[in-house]
DNA sequence: GCCCATGGTGACAGCGCTACCATAACCTGA
DNA sequence: TCAGGTTATGGTAGCGCTGTCACCATGGGC
């Protein structure tokens, strides 16, 4: 199989350098040095940089070129201690292995950055108490606001965030009530819709293949509303294989091939807990030589175009999370505007009917 | 092909709220409250939050009560001002849509969440003005450190960083010189490896897809290493394929068909600007029943999962993102500690050879 | 008995900025 | 002509914290 070869290795670095030597001692000019240079009061250089009315255009114009000329670099510290707005956004995410949760940063990141403002970010790890922990550290920043993919937020941590003061947004999912916004899809209606579209397609033998549903619990809420839809079209699971890992193709691989062993008779159908293992699954198939959907059908969840440019598209739902991070970053932004906004924001999830199943 | 059908839509929130409603007006506990709560003086309130010496275990535990009692959360933003650290570290990343990024970040977050810092961070989406504004409004913020993957930083950008009067660390790529330090691999020397492994094995007929070069300055290094270590050999490129698009597996996909049609005379290899690429390559070669690696070899960069999954795992070079992250933040630390640090840490690379070529 | 080191605590200034109120100059209309 | 606005600017306080220096016990060495 691969083999590994290292072609170079560490520490070709030379030149040490301890800080002494690279950090030079003048210190930063300061909004007074600036007032001095442009000839005008400390209040008025703030008001020149930051674009407020009552300032005539040269004396805005005088201010800016001393402050090119000092490399004046404001102090939003100072600024938001002293009562003006923050610009910081705290987000917490479960996770970055996924791509899921990078494309909804991304999607946070691309509004808020146009506004002037800035993720500051957390990574939970499935863990509720690291989320906690996470939390009161971004907190201490003053964000403006707080997005949050939670894991299980634990009591503290909701009244951390209610006496916060500020808007917060839970992401990825409607189906519950949210401390202050949310903005998601219903995970377990995503579930239910596949299994009424597989069900409808006619397939009878269903089977299950899913990674760490203790931890990622979105996971669990469609693996929940499909057992539920499913029921109710009158069909049971066949089979079921639920890996105790985080996900990957790698896992949906193994997966696969552990379900199919253990699974006399072959089930028609496969659903995934997500797209990486239903790549997974498909590639099994393609090292197999299983015909898919002919021999066994493979669904999935997330619409990763990994899995829609392979040969046989992969039937899957497109969970909108660029458009999540988006609109949960819309949300923070009217609401600091003092607009009115809705309480729960449904993106809405788009099946994506492949032909893999 | 694929077709679409949309199952929910937007907007099943109803509530709507606006500001007024939820923020609460009562101002948040400060230092002063806390003290006079725990019955001592601010500064030793502050001490005991912050585990300092000089405070008695009981003192230290009658502020903490008091902290729980009132919901205290400590204000950063004054702290910093006041002269206390920034724990906050402004990282600047060209996209976040390639998988590179996010294990990069996870790797440098997982090192900072540890020591307490977060990532404040910016997409320059590969353009250098943009990047220069991100660093700006970074520094504004006082971070204690700044990490910058740059698509091409400008004069203005450098000096920004330069009298920042902090630790600056570059990432990805050690072939230039950094502005402080640098952290990542030699994308030269990777294509150069890349050049004479294929070569070794008796490929002769050499071809290349890539994507945007203009503006990922990286792959068109790693394509100018390939190249020249390719004539090193004797060998030349026999047909290449760039396409000015981000990189996706799609893009390699259709670029490998273009490529073929556009080459009478096959190539017995086709060597990929990324992982992405290479595996749209591959998906191309079994969607047209092209067998890999005896019709067409195929090889790429990064190392992805996505591509040692494959039935045939994709011969590529791991570039070792994750550890870049963690070095990159580690760097961060210690020079913060006050420890000396190389200049450059160049975090080596592997070669995967897998059965793709 | 004195000195000094050490441990625990506190008073106070000040980090760099912006909100608030004040002021001066100018304009408008009856 | 002058009350009453509007516009451009400035003085000052204070946001909430931590660095610095100072203070008072206590205790051990000579």
């Amino acid at each position: 199989m691969t083999w590994a070869m290292t072609l170079a290795v560490l520490g070709e670095g030379s030149l040490a350098l301890d800080d002494a030597s690279t950090f030079s001692g003048r210190p930063r000019p300061t909004l007074r040095d600036l007032a001095r240079e442009a000839g005008v009061s400390e209040i008025t250089a703030s008001r020149a940089l930051r674009g407020e009315a009552h300032v005539l255009p040269e004396t805005t114009a005088r201010v800016q070129e001393a402050a090119r000329k000092l490399g004046y670099v404001r102090n939003r510290l100072a600024g938001s201690l002293a009562g003006g707005p923050s610009n910081q956004v705290g987000v917490v995410l479960p996770s970055l292995a996924n791509v899921v949760f990078p494309d909804v940063l991304k999607g946070l990141e691309e509004v808020l950055e146009e506004a002037g403002f800035h993720p500051v970010l957390g990574i939970s790890n499935y863990d509720p108490d690291r989320e906690e922990h996470l939390l009161e550290a971004l907190l201490a920043w003053r964000p403006a606001a707080i997005v949050l993919a939670s894991a299980g937020l634990s009591e503290r941590g909701i009244a951390l965030l209610r006496s916060a003061n500020l808007p917060v947004v839970e992401i990825m999912d409607v189906d519950v009530e949210p401390i202050d916004m949310a903005v998601g899809i219903s995970q377990t209606a995503s579930g239910r819709a596949m299994a009424y579209y597989l069900s409808g397609r006619g397939y009878r033998r269903f089977a299950y293949v899913g990674h760490d549903i203790a931890r990622d619990r979105r996971a669990g809420r469609r693996f929940e509303g499909f057992r539920s839809a499913l029921a109710e079209c009158g069909h049971a699971l066949a089979g079921e294989m639920i890996l105790q890992e985080p996900s990957s193709v790698t896992l949906g691989r193994t997966g696969t091939e552990r379900l199919l062993a253990a699974m006399p008779e072959r089930p028609d159908v496969i659903y995934y807990s997500n797209d990486d293992l239903a790549v997974g699954g498909m590639y099994h198939c393609i090292g197999t030589g299983l015909s898919v959907p002919a021999d066994v059908a493979l669904a999935g969840f997330n619409g990763l175009e990994i899995g829609q440019a392979l040969p046989v598209p992969l039937t899957t739902i497109s969970s909108g999370r660029h458009e999540i991070g988006r609109r949960a970053a819309d949300q923070i932004l009217r609401r600091l505007r003092g607009e009115t906004v809705e309480r729960k924001v449904d993106v809405g999830f788009t099946l994506l009917a492949g032909a893999s199943a």
